[in-house]
DNA sequence: ACCTGAACACCGTTCAAGT
DNA sequence: ACCTGAACACCGTTCAAGT
């Protein structure tokens, strides 16, 4: 019984249960040991999910295409990170609620950082520049879980919602029920994407 | 015992001791009563919460000054709404987990949307632009509740690690952990919600 | 209709006892 | 050193019983 064996396990169980499931009881379940075995190898519930945050971040091996520049590297790699959160829920509330200082954190931040240097920030400016547009990757993935989970039906019920309002409390969103309930949560990262890195390109150039 | 009277105490309950203490029976002790009676006024704990989280959001009162251009009045009711959020902790995490379709969430969505259409966003860009800002400013106040509660000590512990770290391996992080260190979640906030409001301004010009 | 008591099936965590 | 059994102090939720 190694710590590598409880955090598969945990990892196993939130990919297969969500994070609910996560419990240092049913951990122990699949490792085929009683709960206070795991106190052992690790302090607290906490540290586990900590531990198992910043392990299952193990994805920046896929650095981008060099062809792009940076605002483009920024963007395939966010696009990137979006996905690996995606294929994984229950990731996402892991990670708000951790300290993310991790070494596959860290791993991230420099990336980030000398991204974000290079193209012409000071160290403070990439550095808030980095924080933000992590905050919103995973808060955008975060936030839409539910909706994803079943879009079609998702789609219908916001119609629906939007359009039952009182339409003199609510003009904007009740003219455009159908056309907003079809805005989905990849419409939203795109737009946000492209703004925060239009932001940054501006900030390059105020710098200089 | 009014529906009114529980969110009042779970809101209590909320501010005075954080979002881990707001469970069935912390509440009804508050109000002097059994948990089980709760479930005659409410469904489930979600559905408390997501009632509360809606009714917290009472907060739009407060309509920026007419002299400040579109740019101007998002970003001053974002940093509003950042405020509420860290004068209420517990309540961001509150948010990123129910379906925000309460009236008061809707209210501010379409306030938003308002503002975006008559910059000359389509309604879809609008609404996209809407949440993607709210889905900044929730996350970066949840992200960084931690580090925001004791920010001296936070600071040096950043400083510490940051600077113990590999310099070889992360060699921005340990060259800059100094200043690094004290980039707080203000200037993250203010270079994330600057940089966003540039794309925005950038996008309606696209659109023309 | 609303509140209660009592129970059920869960949690995280501790600690003396075993090996 | 590591695992276990048993216990403690919690959860959310249900439901028959009271009024």
């Amino acid at each position: 019984m190694t710590l590598e064996a409880i955090l598969d396990a945990a990892m196993a169980l939130l990919d297969a249960q969500g994070a609910a499931a996560l419990t240092m009881r049913s951990v122990a379940q699949v490792l085929c040991c009683k709960p206070s075995s795991l106190y052992h190898h690790v302090r607290d519930r906490e540290e586990l999910v900590t531990l198992l945050a910043d392990r299952a971040l193990d994805v920046a091996s896929a650095p981008p295409p060099d062809t792009l520049d940076w605002t483009g590297k920024a963007a395939w790699s966010a696009r990137l990170f979006r996905a690996h959160l995606r294929r994984h829920p229950g990731l996402a509330s892991l990670l708000s609620g951790t300290e993310r200082l991790g070494p596959n954190s860290l791993a991230g931040q420099e990336y980030a950082l000398e991204l974000f240097i290079r193209a012409g920030l000071s160290p403070r400016h990439a550095y808030a520049a980095a924080s933000s547009l992590a905050t919103f990757i995973v808060g955008s993935v975060q936030f839409n879980q539910r909706l994803d989970a079943s879009e079609a039906d998702e789609r219908r019920h916001r119609r629906l919602l939007f359009g039952s309002r009182d339409g003199s409390a609510l003009p904007l969103l009740v003219r455009h029920a159908d056309e907003l309930a079809d805005v989905g949560s990849d419409d939203e990262f795109e737009v946000g994407l492209n703004a925060l890195l239009t932001g940054f390109r501006a900030l390059v150039e105020e710098t200089r």
